[in-house]
DNA sequence: GCCAACGTTGGC
DNA sequence: GCCAACGTTGGC
């Protein structure tokens, strides 16, 4: 069964463009060193599942656009990579702790759905990212809150 | 730049 | 096992 997710990263790091501009607009989705959100990226998060692409910490804050993993959960290598930034001494082969997926860009959306949308909408207001303290990466995301994010975007 | 929320660390 | 200190996240 399909399931849905939004994945937080700071444009500045790597944005949707970032995305669209990578080989065969795919990606791998290493660095997260939450043990909750690591759970998901390992156990819960299926190839072919959609992915709302939040852009954080930036003006404006906002689902800039949709991707599908295209790879479920397998260990995050760059934390075995002493000179890596997400490098982690206490990952080994054996117990790698830390995992990734990859995903592939859908689509940019024309009008991004920016956080003010997103308060307005009874649906949408009620998402984890918009719950105050959440600093979760990887969030879960309804069937209806999906839906009303591409109805915000404009997409039927 | 500020600061609240949260996760992690480490002394006890 | 508790909890204070600390570092990070991320909206504002």
């Amino acid at each position: 069964m399909q399931r849905f997710w939004l994945f937080k990263s700071e444009p500045d790091t790597f944005s949707i463009q970032s995305l669209a501009a990578s080989k065969g607009k795919k990606t791998s989705w290493e660095g997260v060193r939450n043990y909750q959100a690591r759970n998901m990226l390992r156990d819960d998060i299926q190839r072919g599942d959609g992915v709302l692409f939040y852009h954080s910490n930036t003006d404006p804050l906002a689902i800039a656009g949709t991707a599908e993993v295209v790879k479920s959960g397998y260990p995050d290598h760059f934390a075995l990579q002493p000179d890596h930034k997400y490098f982690d001494e206490a990952a080994s082969p054996e117990k790698p702790i830390w995992y990734m997926v990859d995903i592939k860009l859908v689509r940019i959306f024309k009008q991004p759905v920016t956080r003010a949308m997103l308060a307005e909408h009874p649906v949408t207001s009620k998402m984890v990212v918009m719950q105050k303290g959440s600093r979760l990466s990887i969030q879960p995301v309804t069937p209806a809150e999906w839906h009303a994010v591409h109805e915000l975007a404009g997409i039927a």
